[in-house]
DNA sequence: ATCTTATTGTTTGATATTCAAGATGTATTA
DNA sequence: TAATACATCTTGAATATCAAACAATAAGAT
């Protein structure tokens, strides 16, 4: 039985996976530069260290993600008084608006994959990936 | 709640993604060779262009993937008489051993992440994701 | 106060990943 | 046989990534 979870977990997380470079790969942008989207429109401003762990990646990978998002104008860069070494990361209205579109094709594929299972069963999907989330990652 | 899913679904692709690169990191393969890899130990015999579709990518990519799962000897090339453009991989010996490791750290992942989830909650969740599968993806 | 250590972020050099477009060899069809 | 389709490989370019070294700043110890 868990060997069979194992196998559709990874089936989910493949589909999952290609398809994200599908939507990635016919928009503006590059695959990193969406993953740092996602992060950002979560948060009002968020640091490099903060932005790298929720991403996966070291700080030098961010550093480069980032000046590559300030150069297309999705995101800029703000210093702050309390910590002269932090740069502080902002969406500008433009990469809220390319936030606003990815997460669209996010909703967009829940609904999809929602679209064979009763209310019932969606309710409990989502409380498992719940606790699975809090407990695992 | 469709909103509220999505976000879990994401964490949940995160959480595995940065899981999945941490165990890749600490073993003899790269991202890409492990992803090749989990395909190939589930055939027999596969020709490139089946990989390519399976792992999501171009056949040019796939080509490069093989060739150093060749040079570290995890995988062969071998011809077929029926038609000759076609090449099937198949893992050598060495290679069907880092295919179990490699499964074997996504048994575990598993188990932890049903730990917090009765009989019943695993089955409704391994039911649901298979309905998914098939449908989605 | 100053010296040491820790932290945040950037840079550098190397390797890996990927695609699109074109090339090559083989099969299929008209 | 000629034309077309197909499977794979090659090439060139852009991205992605890490580890290690570096610079600037902060925090703690004496």
């Amino acid at each position: 039985m868990r060997e069979e979870l194992t196998n559709e977990l990874l089936f989910f997380f493949n589909g999952f996976s290609s398809w994200e470079n599908s939507i990635v790969r016919a928009s503006d942008l590059t695959i990193s530069e969406a993953h740092a989207l996602e992060v950002l429109g979560e948060h009002e401003k968020i640091n490099m260290k903060s932005l790298a762990q929720k991403l996966g990646v070291t700080t030098g990978t961010t550093t480069v993600t980032v000046d590559r998002l300030e150069k297309k104008n999705f995101a800029k860069r703000e210093s702050t008084q309390e910590d002269r070494r932090v740069n502080l990361i902002v969406l500008t209205e433009k990469g809220k608006q390319a936030f606003e579109e990815h997460h669209n094709y996010h909703i967009q594929l829940t609904e999809q994959m929602v679209s064979v299972l009763s209310e019932e069963e969606i309710k409990q999907f989502h409380d498992t990936l719940k606790k699975i989330n809090m407990e695992t990652f």
